[in-house]
Formats: structure tokens, C-alpha cells, sequence
DNA sequence: AACAATAACACAAACGTTTGCGTATACTTG
DNA sequence: CAAGTATACGCAAACGTTTGTGTTATTGTT
């Protein structure tokens, strides 16, 4: 048996009311000297508090849910990592939920847990939602936001990079330093996120002038072996003289790849990567990237969640940016 | 208001008890028929289970806490694919809690956490716990296993690989391709698990009577960071043939620096590592590592939690495996 | 036909808190 | 000094479930 409020009320002569407002610092509710002997009291007997029948009591949970998916791709840890900074600062908990890769049946199960759990906000990082799990989470009517991931505007309120700018600066930055035939790899034509960079890509190409073959255009998803397959694609005497990826991985892939076929990066093939994780910085070639800023994603989404003023959460855009590093070079 | 077991039971006219039994299975206490109509009722008015109050009045949890360091290291992604694959097939949740990196606060803070919502276990991944976090774990009686981690015999039941196994291994695999002289970088001479691996190192070299200088030995952690200054510290003329890092990161570390030098991996220098994660494989040259299976590490600690018949958790270490890649050679 | 046994359900207590309200006591104020 | 007002605390209901123990019908047995 775990010694409960009650238990401390009975050994400290007060009630239970007063402990609970001892323990849980209700201001002005208690004399200090009462207080001392109750808190001395319950740290004697060893007392902890039951977290479920608190939130039960007074309606409101402490926790924050982080649905993820199983990602192949490795920003998430940043984006937790901010949500973690702002979270912790605020007396939040925060538990982690995956909901694997495309799943709906686990995507269900987590939204299923965070209702039941009446946790005070949900942060949906990098996955769509499936119907089914959105709406469900909708009409609980739990706070969320989607961080960093596919953002239609019906979704709900999101933080995330401008994916429409990231493949339009991206291209611009590849043409300004001589490339007019430039590959894009790895983008998902049926989500959000690798439509908008499309989108952007062609954009940039078309204000030069320039003409896009559709050959350049591989699709796939963020994993490493999508780039290789990609750069299998383009074979050991590539057309284009650039290749933009859809992730660090990717562009490793792509590199690698390319590599084997004994091109060198960059002085044959420029490779650019989006996202800009650690990776960037710890490959050879150091790899050039648009740098999303994942840390202040997750900060950013945390604070729009824990902010109480009841005004709907603004969704918004964090800035990006380019890091020139070495897989890159002007033609 | 949400919609309560109470409003289903009015609403499809049976009691609560009855609707509360439906809902969750308990089979033979109701007619099929009855169960039916429930289930319907509870759909159409989208009842929610409200967990909290269910774990509360049954006194038991089906939620798994994973408690793991912010960790620079990698690998405890597979860990947690590894427990989600079990604890998804048992029907557990599974939420995770992020303890900082030797932040005795944040620590405590996450074993208060998983000790205030009483889960039914908890998985200590890749963490030392400290003395006060650990003491209040044991003393709440909640089921515990620490993962691939420092396992120390008095800590409680641990699945890890053999850290001086590894140590060992990894020396004896440089030796019997040609080195006698060996670095090894990053280990922490504080932890459990740098300790074992250097005394396994120690015991390797003795064994085929070779001298260790200890010069040789550079400590640090896991980092990528840690891999580059110990290069720096063997500088351009290392007097070592080949180098254990620590971690993955750690070798890329030291590989990087060591090409900074104009040192070419392997012909100069052998580097291996410990681990073998993707890294290994995605970066040039692939490099040669003693490799863990993460993956199932954690699919045996949680099976090993949810394992219910009451005997004790039993520790274990799970084989590892030295797999050949291109950043070593014979000399 | 009488009775036991079982199936199907309802009642109500319990889980450990929080919190609105009530009530003494002590302290102001005119 | 009476009346009003804080202050400090206790009472008890409420939160939404689970579950042990009744309480009826229904079925089976002799």
C-alpha cells in the first residue's frame, strides 16, 4: 500500500485538504508552520503523489504528448529537444508517443492514448495524419499543432520551415553558382512537404529561364537509400551538374553513389541536401544545405501550445537558411 | 462535458458496471446481445475511456516508461523500435521520458514522473542513474531493467552486450590483423561501461604480450567531438596503427581529423568502432565495428518487464558481433 | 414440481486527489 | 466593544472508472 494524502492528513492532524493544498502550493490557503510540518510529514512517510487521481480530480493533466513517426530521418531528436527545453522550464511533462511510418493503425492507437489521456496538447511532428486520427483528435478538442511536417492549411495550426522556400532557394542558390541543369531527389509527389518543394524548384528554374527535364525529377522519400537509387539513376555520366536531396541522408546516398561511380563531389557534381542536421557537418565532403532550425521549431511549437491565452494558435513559418559548405562548388 | 461511462449506461439503458465490463471484455458477465448494444450506444455517442480514471480505480497501468538520456549517441533509436515492437503487440503503451545528460534534476524529475503515474515498468536506457533516482525507483516496487547500459551487479537487472567483451574483442580482432599498437578513444574512465572496455583492451593486449602505452588511451565520450581531439592528441605521425573509438560518431571523429592530417583510413590508419549503426555503413569508408544489436535489446527488456510470471527480471548480455568493414586492414 | 445452479445484470463502495463552501478563530476598524 | 473582515482550516462532494457483492430471471436436475 502506498502511503497516500490521507495517510499524511492522519499523521500530521490536519486534513486532507490542507495537505493537498500544502502539497500542491496553493497560495494563501495555509500557515506557513502548518505547511513546514506537513511537507516534513509527508516526506517522512515517504509520500508520492498519484499523478492519475490528481488529473482526475481537477480536470487537467500536466502532460504534453509528442506523436512521432518512426522516423527514417534523424532531426527529430532536435525538435524534441526544444519541446523538452520550453516543456521542462514550464513544469511540463512530456511523453513521447510513435506512431510508425504511414501507419494508420498505430497512428490511431497513439491519438487513441492521448485522448484517453486527456493530455493538455499534442505535438504532431514530422507525420501526416491520417483522416481518420485527425479528425478524432479534432473533435476531443485537445490543443495541437503540427511541427515541421505537411501543413495544408485545413490541418490545423503548424510550425514549420516554408517547404516552398526551401526548394525555391535551394534551386536559386544552385543557378547563381552556375548550374543550369540541376536534379531533384528524393521528394514524395503524394505529400505536402515534397509538392511544395517541386513547386519551388520549378519556380526558381523558370524565373531563370531555365528548362526542366523531367528526367531530373526522381522521386522517393528522406532515406539514404533512395539517394542512391537516385544517383543509380543518373548513372555514371550524369546530365545534370547538381542534385538538390530531400534530406542529409539522401544527399549522403547521393554522394556515396556517386562516389562509386567515381565522381567527385564537388569538382563533378555539386550535391545540396535540406535540413542541415549534424550530418552536414560530420561527412567528407561537408555537405552544403538549406538549414532549417529544428531546435526553434520545437520550441516554438511547445510555446504556442503552453501559451493560455485562448486565441487559436498561429501557425507560422521559421526562417531557413543556407550553409555553404563543401559539396558544392560555382561552375 | 465528454461523454462518460454514466451517459452510455443511461443511454443504452443497462448500468454502468455492465457498460464498464462490455467496454473492456471481462468475458462472461454479460449476453452478446447486451454487448452489442453497448458498443453500438458507446460509438455513436463517442465515448472515450478516460484512462486515468481506469488506471486509478484498477490500480494498474498498461503504460511502459522508457527513461533515456538526451543522448549524443545513436543507437537508442533502435532500442525504442525494438521495445515498441513488443510493447505494441502486448496492447502497452509506451511514453518516453528524457532525462538530460548527467542532470541528476532532470533524472529525478523523470523518475518522479514515472513513480507519480505508477507505470507498470520502467526501461532505464543508456543512463546512469544516479544514487537518489535509483533508491526511490527500488523503493516504489515499480518493475525496472536498465538497457544497454552501465550494469554495475548491486544496479538491478540490466540486457546489455558485454562491454568488456567488446573492449576485449575489438582489441584481439587489430591484433590478429597485424597491430600492436593500439589506441583506444573516448572511454570514460568514471563509467562502468568505459572501465569494463578498457580492461578488456588491457586484457587482450596482455594476452598476446604486447605493452600498452598509456598514452594510448585517450579518454572522452561519445561524441563526435571527443573522436577529433583524440586525433589531434595522436596528431599527424601517430605512433598507434589503429584506433578503438568509442562510438560510431566517435571513429567518424577521429577518421575526419586523421584526413584533415592527410591520413588515408585505412592505408595509414585503421579506425574501428563500437556499435555498428547506419553510420557504419553510410559513411566512407564504411567502417569496421563491434556491432550490438540494439533492436533486440530492447525487444528482450521489454519483453523481459512484461514477462509476468513473478520470478525476478534476469540480467543478460546479448552476443556481439565484429563486422568487417573498409576503415581497417591488415598490416 | 421443487430446488439448486447458473447466467445476466444492478448496486454501491472504492481508488486518491481537488476544490467549493462552511465555520471557527483572530484581527481590524469606527 | 460590536460588527465586519481576513485567515486558517475542515467537510464532503466530485472526478470516471473497476469490481465485489447482491438480486433477479432462467435453466437444469432429480
Amino acid at each position: 500500500m502506498r502511503v497516500t494524502i490521507k495517510d499524511v492528513a492522519q499523521a500530521a492532524n490536519v486534513s486532507v485538504s490542507t495537505v493537498s493544498r500544502v502539497l500542491s502550493n496553493k497560495e494563501n490557503f495555509f500557515a506557513s508552520k502548518t505547511a513546514d510540518h506537513v511537507r516534513k510529514v509527508a516526506a517522512d512517510l515517504g509520500y508520492q503523489r498519484n499523478a492519475y487521481a490528481a488529473d482526475l480530480a481537477s480536470h487537467q493533466s500536466d502532460v504534453l504528448a509528442v506523436v512521432i513517426s518512426a522516423t527514417k530521418s534523424n532531426f527529430a531528436d532536435e525538435i524534441i529537444a526544444g519541446i523538452h527545453d520550453v516543456a521542462t522550464k514550464n513544469g511540463n511533462s512530456v511523453m513521447i508517443l510513435y506512431a510508425g511510418e504511414n501507419n494508420p493503425t498505430l497512428q490511431d492507437k497513439a491519438i487513441k492514448t492521448v485522448i484517453e489521456r486527456d493530455v493538455m496538447g499534442v505535438l504532431i511532428v514530422a507525420l501526416e495524419l491520417g483522416d481518420e486520427s485527425l479528425s478524432s483528435l479534432k473533435t476531443s478538442g485537445i490543443p495541437h499543432i503540427f511541427l515541421s511536417t505537411a501543413a495544408k492549411e485545413n490541418l490545423g495550426p503548424f510550425i514549420a520551415s516554408d517547404d516552398h522556400a526551401i526548394g525555391y532557394e535551394a534551386t536559386k542558390y544552385l543557378i547563381e553558382h552556375g548550374h543550369h541543369k540541376i536534379g531533384l531527389v528524393g521528394m514524395d509527389e503524394q505529400s505536402f512537404v515534397g509538392t511544395q518543394r517541386m513547386t519551388g524548384y520549378r519556380e526558381a528554374m523558370a524565373e531563370y529561364g531555365l528548362a526542366v527535364n523531367e528526367d531530373w525529377l526522381v522521386p522517393g522519400y528522406f532515406t539514404f537509400e533512395d539517394g542512391e537509387t537516385a544517383m543509380a539513376h543518373f548513372g555514371k555520366q550524369p546530365e545534370v551538374t547538381a542534385i538538390i536531396a530531400n534530406s542529409d541522408l539522401t544527399a549522403i546516398g547521393v554522394i556515396d553513389q556517386a562516389r562509386d561511380y567515381g565522381l567527385e563531389v564537388p569538382a563533378q557534381l555539386s550535391v545540396m541536401s535540406i535540413d542541415g542536421t549534424k550530418l552536414t557537418r560530420i561527412f567528407r565532403p561537408t555537405i552544403t544545405s538549406v538549414t532549417q532550425d529544428f531546435f526553434q521549431i520545437g520550441r516554438a511549437g511547445c510555446a504556442a501550445l503552453l501559451n493560455d491565452d485562448n486565441e487559436p494558435i498561429q501557425s507560422k513559418f521559421l526562417p531557413i537558411k543556407i550553409v555553404e559548405r563543401n559539396s558544392t562548388r560555382q561552375l
